[in-house]
DNA sequence: GCAAAAGTGTTCTGGATACACCCATGA
DNA sequence: TCATGGGTGTATCCAGAACACTTTTGC
């Protein structure tokens, strides 16, 4: 071992950025303007900075397409290093990371951007029909399946929200993200230590108006 | 993006070769002879090789230490790259893998070796005392972490044991995993859909023998 | 009053927990 | 025949599934 100083590969970061909109799981996609896979649909990604940490250069990933850099959930899924990725004579090791924003939070700073994002329907993206960039296809499904997991054992899915909302709201986050419905007594059963009343409410159509809630100090790890 | 050609950076895939051993789960160690940290307790490793995947690299290193190659469960684990590691001046990310290895099957290879290798207590190399290289602590940290999680909702246990083996042993080692003793009833109820009997029985003591069972074939996944 | 969605109480059930007991072996 | 550990049946408890019902709003 200890060659190190001889064998320099490019590292990359790779991008999921998940939001809920329109009762869908989406992520944002960039279409590429380069060689190769120019004009396919791909996650943002920056090289790795030598000088730079893993996470340093995901946040900075992070801020170039959303403008945003704090008070956001992120994990590290999985390093993608077993394929000929870009040009054949440059191997590249991505690792991906993962980003979930409340639709609310990317309203304000998305509009600023200059280059085309969108934010895809997960499910739809994963479908035949598109093709997107490098092995850009199995980082989304991994990330689908790494939060649809998670929701099942943590508390994952509150970062599609706000600090404050609504038991509906919340719930609807949870339907999306497992793909079934869920019986609402059961649902607040589940989650009723988890949460505490904010007192405020929130009216929104021709029926009962909903209390607002935020996730309780005790269970916010 | 895409200035990959300039920025490269030194990869290094770490192992954690783990198995199980007097009732306690071990990993294997080397002690390191050069600088940094000569003479400290490290975990193996291999630099990538510029037109070296991934998971060969993983492979190569696994073959070095143990000398076994096939037929094992391998699992990424994590990418460790916010740390200034090795010399100072020669940034390293680290992919960590993890092996889970049947006694059995290690003790013919593992002689071999010229190297010095230990299997070392993982709860022991955790504990205040030992100092290891690098952030190999919190590799091994991690690593435990993830297979205690995995041992209560996935099958990864059985790949400490042979392809047969006793319900006694296999719920020692779950035993050995979750840290706490289980209930003979309950736990054969819990894998009786996993395990088939093989009609085969296993003496060892002055007491009733015991029935020899393998993985069901549907439940090989 | 009525539709619509918010919010709550109660039963049912399957799986995990705990305990009790029987069985086969060597000495 | 006894100690030892392998092997099995059953009562209990609890969380989640399913269902039924009440409450508050706008029109």
């Amino acid at each position: 071992m200890d060659a190190f100083r001889h064998e320099k590969i490019a590292v990359a970061v790779d991008f999921l950025i998940m939001t809920i909109e329109d009762d869908k799981l989406k992520v944002l996609m960039v279409r590429r303007n380069e060689e190769p896979f120019k004009g396919a649909l791909a996650l943002p990604g920056v090289a790795v900075a030598e000088e730079e940490t893993l996470s340093h250069a995901a946040r900075r990933c992070l801020e170039e397409e959303t403008g945003i850099t704090e008070n956001i959930y992120l994990e590290q899924l999985y390093t993608w290093g077993d394929d000929c990725r870009r040009d054949p004579r440059n191997r590249v090791i991505s690792v991906s990371y993962m980003a979930l924003i409340p639709r609310e939070l990317l309203a304000e700073s998305i509009g600023k951007r200059v280059t085309e994002v969108l934010f895809m329907d997960v499910t739809e993206i994963l479908s035949e029909q598109y093709k997107l960039a490098f092995d850009h296809k199995e980082m989304i499904a991994y990330g689908r399946e790494r939060i649809q997991n998670k929701t099942e054992y943590t508390t994952i899915a509150f970062h599609f929200l706000p600090e404050e909302f609504t038991l509906p709201e919340l719930q609807k986050i949870y339907e999306i993200l497992l793909g079934k419905n869920l019986f609402k007594a059961n649902f607040r059963k589940s989650i009723q230590d988890i949460v505490e009343d904010t007192g405020k409410m929130k009216k929104v159509g021709a029926h009962r108006p909903s209390k607002i809630y935020r996730r309780a100090e005790d269970f916010k790890g």
